[in-house]
DNA sequence: CCGATTTCAGTAAGACTGATATTA
DNA sequence: CTAATATCAGTCATACTGAAATCG
């Protein structure tokens, strides 16, 4: 007695539920994002495993290369990628014993600590990104409008659930994202 | 110096993101996945706290309470949930601890262990489902179009990464879900 | 003194690996 | 014998709470 070798697994439990209860497309959304983010993340934790970063590792690299001198304080970067503050601490914690960051004490405060790339960090992120931008992220098959309309329903989501969301520009930019940090050692 | 109440951190980081590389896009769709699932999920369980459950359990008892005699091998919840083997002992382990299910064997497989609903459990999750069906799940403001656009893109993402992927279905069921479970103790 | 920043200790749920007992 | 099922032991990354040290 083998089992169907390929349900959908969520298409199953979406008729169930539409069989006994309402707002089952609602509870769709949920069951879909979840599931979405399970294989997504499993992709790219494959794409970056011969780097030994986890996605979430390679965010905060990848934060920290956008900056001039790529640093930042912990309290940014954890604000930035919407982490609690321990959280942070044992991210660079992990980034740390890699060698791909160093913590510097923060010039002009003496209460922050800045993640500081190393020059292996820089060299690292720059790879994984290679790696990742040739496999558009484990998404081959989205065209970018694709991708843009998918990122401008997940908006709206966010937006339902109180998240800060950007209007829909139409040529508006953001130019205010000077918050005082990014002062390396120098 | 305040920093911006509200900022956008995703249209943020796209906007570093695509100054710098390609696919940006694409790398918005995984954040905004990450961001909708943290924050879809905080509100969910927040709905679920005055009944002690979680998302996770509450997701279990609602698959018990679809089945004939409340009662399913833990086998098949962890494929209907899709989460591993261990994950699915710990699961049941805390819902009998709460006393929502007990543990009964399978009467035609010795190997095999049911979970299985108690009148508790059936109680906690009919008012569990209502507290989320009122609340829409967080989605009030989607009408089930919406929330079925969202679903078919996310769908697309699925396929994409290998999952079972049901096809847009025209009006073909699916009938074939008798695997040999939900035979209980009678 | 108050508040911001970071860290630490401890708890908890969750996802894994590898091994094991039991049974089909 | 092999394969399936569930569990256990242990590891790991994460997310939190509460407290502390340091500093503006």
């Amino acid at each position: 007695m083998d089992r169907d070798p390929a349900v959908d697994q969520l298409a199953l439990a979406h008729q169930q539920w539409a069989e006994h209860h309402e707002a089952a497309e609602h509870m769709s959304v949920i069951t879909s994002v979840v599931r979405v983010q399970q294989l997504l993340l499993a992709r790219l934790n494959a794409l970056l495993a011969p780097f030994e970063l986890s996605f979430a590792r390679y965010e905060a690299l990848s934060l920290l290369s956008f900056t001039r001198h790529g640093a930042l304080s912990l309290g940014t970067l954890g604000e930035r990628l919407m982490v609690h503050p321990t959280s942070i601490t044992s991210l660079i914690d992990g980034l740390e014993a890699q060698g791909l960051v160093v913590r510097v004490p923060h010039p002009a405060d003496r209460r922050r600590t800045l993640a500081q790339l190393t020059e292996q960090g820089r060299a690292c992120c720059r790879e994984a990104t290679r790696a990742l931008v040739d496999a558009r992220f484990g998404l081959t098959g989205f065209a970018p409008e694709d991708a843009q309309r998918i990122v401008a329903d997940l908006a709206r989501v966010r937006a339902e659930l109180g998240d800060p969301v950007e209007a829909p520009l139409d040529g508006a930019l953001i130019g205010s994202h000077a918050d005082g940090d990014d002062h390396a050692s120098g």
